[in-house]
DNA sequence: CCCACGATGACCGTCACG
DNA sequence: CGTGACGGTCATCGTGGG
């Protein structure tokens, strides 16, 4: 009998519209009569259809999905996780004429290898990391060796830094023990006092250790809230609510117009930097520490545009009297794009897009969500699951409404468009679709950073030279530009060889009288580069940059390693050339 | 009022494969 | 070049207890 099972329930039209009924008739004696019949008495799925999943079960043979299709999905996988049981439906009924296979269910055996092999309690909770995990380069040897001596990461790396990077072990441990002893003695030794040890004596005035050093957390203290105390601390640096930084165009109440800088981080020439705010815990205050003490200021881009783009900037620019681009862009979905008003649900709530990534939705999702919601289409609006599948999957994957039961990712003008470039910025010259998402996804928000450099233009009314760093597709050129501030001589690195296409087309497109000199890799930017190349055109005025975000961003699962990533660690690249140039800046005004 | 706690949701991504 | 598989870290918010 059971064997007959799929050929019979194939048979049964489970779209007749005696199906709809009401929750409440579930206890009524044809109902239950109904579902054995539609589970063709198979016993598995009999006993796992009883009484307690009645709701769920029925709510997919409500939607139209075949009974054995979602008896067997459901006793797969549970009745849990509804998202994964359409998943899963969604793709059977894809394959319908497929042979199905059967997958059996791994059942966790607690008593397999818990107690079998006692020395894995040793590696669980040990976070030393054995030496084969980390082959990476040189220098995350040497910090991998200081942090093995006992000593923090922060502390290593502050060292490595202010020593370089062929710095000796000995050199490096004899300057974390300095600092250790600074922070002992609680005393503001001047930075003078260090060790001058050997190999590189580009010691910089400043003393970077003290800061690590005193900036660490104090023993806790205990915190009055409410009141607004000046704190000589800079404390956790704790997001603004509402992540509007220190003011944004259309919100010019309760604006913030003076700040009160560091004393070595006032410009000129002036510094903007870039990358995300949602970074592992400690990234920021180690980037703060390193640029001067500055206070971030956080900013979410849908206050700007109709996308959300949280991101940390941290600049020694004024903040009073900015001004914004005009025409302010649409801040909501829909008046962004006008022509899906039409055919927005009324169950999709959204007003704000989520952040645009490097990655974006597929021909085949797309297609599964269509067939979800036109599986409801006989009801009045789609089951709460299928409405909550669809959403959370538009939210995961940034998908707007094109047709009726359509949605789709937005192309890449689309993307141009909400984050400020000129239509069309990305597009051509041999650039991939594949890869005009990713320079897009990695890229500013123009009309943000363009209200934040816009206090540039009465100051330098002759242009600026920019040096920019990780330029991407030149969002800080772009901003400049559009804010009427010329650009009289523009060095960009930036290590993709398309993206430096995409920025000298725009360079020579929009008729642009300065020189763009780029290059592929921030190494080549040492001081005699500098030098020769500040000797030549003068000084920098602005040095804006965001370096990489692949280890701090929260959707790599990969490589998530924080500020010492191989790509994220290159804000040190960033910091190392904009100090230089601040240290030469005096000679070239 | 304050705090602890759990639930919820967002996230400039990487990799292997065909 | 498109596609899918691949979790975890945090911030925020609501709630229940003190």
């Amino acid at each position: 009998m059971g064997d007959d099972s799929g050929l019979g329930s194939d048979n049964i039209d489970w779209n007749t519209d005696d199906e709809l009924e009401i929750e409440g008739f579930h206890s009524s004696c044809s109902t239950v009569s109904n579902a054995h019949t539609i589970t063709a008495g198979s016993v598995e799925a009999r006993s796992f259809a009883g009484p307690s999943n009645t709701k769920v079960f029925d709510n997919f043979i409500s939607m139209g999905f075949p009974a054995e299709v979602v008896s067997k999905v459901i006793q797969e996988y549970g009745e849990e996780n509804k998202d994964k049981l359409l998943e899963e439906i969604l793709t059977y009924t894809a394959l319908e004429s497929s042979s199905q296979q059967q997958q059996q269910q791994v059942e966790p055996d607690p008593t397999s290898s818990e107690y079998a092999g006692s020395s894995w309690d040793d590696l669980s909770d040990d976070d030393a990391f054995s030496d084969d995990e980390m082959p990476k380069s040189g220098d995350d040897d040497t910090l991998l060796a200081l942090v093995k001596m006992g000593f923090k990461e922060q502390e290593a790396l502050v060292a490595i830094e202010r020593l370089g990077q062929d710095a000796s072990l000995d050199d490096l441990v004899d300057f974390i023990g300095v600092a250790q002893l600074v922070k002992a003695e609680d005393s503001l030794l001047p930075p003078e006092d260090k060790p001058q040890s050997s190999g590189h004596s580009k010691l910089k005035k400043r003393s970077l250790y003290e800061y690590e050093v005193l900036g660490k957390k104090r023993p806790k203290v205990i915190e009055k809230r409410g009141v607004c105390e000046e704190d000589d601390e800079a404390q956790a640096l704790n997001l603004p609510n509402p992540m509007v930084g220190f003011g944004i165009p259309t919100e010019p109440s309760s604006l913030v117009t003076h700040r009160r800088l560091p004393e070595n981080a006032i410009g000129p020439p002036y510094f903007y930097y870039e990358n995300v705010a949602l970074a592992p815990k400690g990234v920021w205050q180690t980037i703060s520490r390193f640029l001067y003490d500055v206070e971030p200021e956080y900013v979410d881009s849908k206050y700007f545009c109709a996308a959300a783009r949280k991101r940390g900037y941290i600049h020694n620019l004024p903040i009073s009297n900015r001004f914004p681009l005009l025409p302010l862009p649409p801040r909501t979905i829909h008046d962004a794009f006008p022509l899906l008003r039409r055919w927005w649900p009324s169950w999709d709530p959204r007003t704000n897009l989520n952040c645009l990534q490097t990655v974006h939705g597929s021909a085949r999702l797309t297609d599964r969500i269509r067939k979800a919601v036109e599986s409801c289409e006989h009801l009045e609006e789609p089951t709460d699951v299928v409405k909550k599948y669809v959403l959370d999957q538009c939210r995961k994957w940034n998908l707007v409404w094109v047709g009726k039961n359509k949605v789709a990712p937005l192309e890449p003008d689309e993307v141009e468009m909400l984050l400020g470039f000129p239509r069309n910025h990305t597009r051509g010259g041999g650039i991939s679709r594949t890869d005009r998402f990713k320079s897009l996804g990695n890229s500013f928000q123009v009309d943000t950073v363009a209200y934040h450099l816009s206090v540039l233009k009465e100051m330098y009314p002759d242009g600026v030279n920019l040096l920019s760093l990780f330029s991407g597709i030149g969002g800080a050129e772009v901003a400049l530009h559009r804010l009427g501030i010329p650009l009289k001589t523009v060095v960009s690195v930036e290590k993709s060889e398309v993206n430096r296409n995409i920025v000298r087309s725009w360079w020579e497109q929009t008729n642009q009288k300065g020189n763009l000199i780029d290059m592929d890799d921030v190494q080549q930017l040492d001081s005699d580069r500098l030098e020769q190349l500040m000797s030549i055109y003068g000084g920098f005025d602005l040095i804006v940059g965001g370096s990489p975000c692949n280890n701090l961003a929260g959707s790599n699962r990969v490589s998530r390693n924080g500020l010492e990533g191989s790509e994220s660690s290159l804000f040190y690249d960033y910091f190392r050339i904009l100090d230089l140039v601040k240290a030469m800046a005096p000679r070239f005004r």
